[in-house]
DNA sequence: ACGCAGCTTGACAATGTTGTCAACGGCGGC
DNA sequence: GCCGCCGTTGACAACATTGTCAAGCTGCGT
């Protein structure tokens, strides 16, 4: 056991600092400090002392008062606020953005908003309190207009997911009128005549992009816009799996839906709860929004307008670094298509009457 | 347009700081960072005319300036080093983890390590160099040793998922070997006497316990432990995938395993998808370990011993805290129970002879 | 008038680091 | 013999902040 450390016993050794490992080695701060940034200038024998030194004290620089000196300020971390750490979406995205970072040796402080604006205030401030030397933010308030200060203090900011409000700053967002609207046209093509929508929370702008694409996909198709089939602000699996239900129980004969778009991850998975329920799942269209693990290997396998969480980490990762590498260039809005997934949900018939 | 400001012709105003705030006020440094800091011993005037300046400059303190100078030297930040922050496990337990920090006003730098020891070893040290406050750290590597400095130095530490090797700390672990056992178990319960075992990388010690309880039940059954229907080293779906349909075709009639247990979520979905393949998903039963989203939609429905990444997530992060507010007690090492969630896939008989 | 207590306030040092610059000793060129 | 140059080295100030402490003020009692 000798090679275990007890805690309650563990000798406590303060962190050792530059002066200490200067002392150990018999030379000025400056010279470890020279060391330590691989600074050439210093004799191979002092390289070794310090080295040496640096060793037995275990030393570790501090960032923070390196960061605090240095000319540039830079503090090699990025502050990247999504909606929940927790779901498949924000933790794809939150992955690909550490991945670029990662890269340029740059740390990433992650937080989830839960849809709340406080929080992303909150989030954004503690952030920039700590001086990240860019933001990463997938917006929920109705107004992005409090960054500006972050932005004329020079850190740059890319918004993910979501079009800021009252902003004008770079962005990276899913097409999602035309995803929408692909969905629709795509029910549409196998003679779907009654196509339901099922959304989120209407003031989320993306629920709002893609309602207005089903609108007009509908259009496009000479569909009528039936108000009984649309359904908004369903945010959870349990709200979408009740609205599905009532959705096709209260189908007066030949009146309800015969494929459903939902709008959303969740919304998505509600509704198939609600089918597989009423063991419609082989009789009622599905498309959903936006992919999900597992998704093909549901019977029947699940259609969907995939969106590309990755993808869009990335891009906003990269547009990101660039902006600390001094890219001054007018604010990018990039959209990323979506990927039509044709599995077998979407492609059900409506029943012959 | 005159709410957007463009980024091209945005002024550049550097952040303010103390001593500017001070400046517009007419008071001292200190007298600000009194302000800032809610101390009192200032007349309500200066408070206001600290107040102002602060807003009229979108002044935000610097906390790295400031933990370097405070006494404690806290930066309200704690390192996470997952396995794979994309993947459901990692994120539950992160999410729980910001969600106990956020209590505390306390940020997540979190980081994933695929596995990697060279990895394991970067991250530590890049948090260590921030001087974040803790570390919540799931281990991949085979020696945690490197680590004692800087329990030394005062900074928390407790393991998640992995028992830590060479070093003494808190550890949070899932019951392992119970949970297997259980399994097998289970699957023995509805008659099967040839049940496969499909495992992850062999040198993983979560992989290792969960092999042994496998192993043990065999052994409280009566059952031989045939080597054929042993497959280590599996880490992704389509290593899964092919080791399971290699093991059921492979089946001299009457010889092939009539259960599965598969020993990770990945290696869960991979044998899903041979058995699909095959047709055999209603006559193979299978349990996995570890529960993933959408299990219960699946047909048949998943059968699973479901960890609770959450769970572990919160209680080690708890424990952090506790360590942090002094606790200087023997550390602890914390066994959570998996539960046997049973849904249909885990009870199908073995086919009659 | 004086001393003293209590509150407010700011000067100064310190945190751990790096940028600036001058000093050092040795050397070649005038 | 002196100048200037070289590579090396360290003294010092600075970064943004907070802890310490003494000075300043008011009002009170003597």
């Amino acid at each position: 056991m000798t090679e275990h450390a007890d805690p309650a016993t563990m000798p406590y050794r303060p962190r050792a600092t530059l002066r200490d490992v200067a002392a150990m080695a018999g030379v000025s701060m400056k010279t470890v400090s020279r060391v330590v940034n691989g600074e050439n200038g210093v004799t191979p024998q002092k390289v070794d002392a310090v080295r040496q030194a640096i060793s037995r004290l275990d030393y570790r620089p501090n960032l923070s008062a390196s960061a605090l000196r240095r000319s540039s300020g830079r503090t090699a971390a990025i502050g990247t606020v999504l909606e929940d750490l927790a779901n498949p979406f924000s933790s794809a995205l939150l992955r690909a953005v550490e991945d670029v970072a990662n890269e340029k040796r740059v740390l990433i402080l992650a937080g989830s908003v839960d849809e709340d604006q406080q929080r992303e205030r909150a989030l954004v401030r503690a952030f920039t309190e700590r001086r990240v030397d860019g933001l990463i933010v997938a917006p929920v308030g109705e107004d992005q207009g409090y960054l500006r200060a972050e932005m004329e203090a020079g850190t740059p900011l890319v918004f993910v997911d979501r079009q800021p409000q009252g902003l004008l700053a770079d962005c990276v967002l899913s097409d999602n009128e035309s995803g929408a609207r692909q969905a629709v046209h795509r029910l549409a093509d196998v003679g779907h005549r009654r196509i339901a929508y099922l959304g989120d929370l209407a003031l989320i702008p993306t629920a709002e992009q893609r309602f207005a694409g089903y609108q007009r996909a509908l259009l496009e198709r000479g569909l009528p816009l039936d108000p009984a089939h649309v359904v908004h602000d369903l945010h959870t699996v349990d709200d979408a799996a009740r609205a599905t239900t009532a959705l096709l129980r209260g189908l007066g004969d030949g009146n309800g839906p015969t494929a459903i778009f939902a709008s959303q991850n969740l919304v998505t998975i509600g509704a198939i709860t609600a089918l597989q329920d009423l063991g419609l799942e082989d009789s009622v269209a599905l498309i959903g929004f936006d992919d999900f693990p597992l998704a093909d290997l549901l019977k029947p396998r699940v259609s969907v307008i995939a969106q590309n969480p990755s993808e869009m980490g990335r891009v906003a990762a990269e547009l990101l670094f660039q902006r600390l590498d001094g890219d001054r260039g007018r604010p990018q809005r990039i959209l990323l298509p979506t990927t039509t997934v044709l599995r077998g949900s979407g492609e059900i018939p409506p029943a012959v009457p």
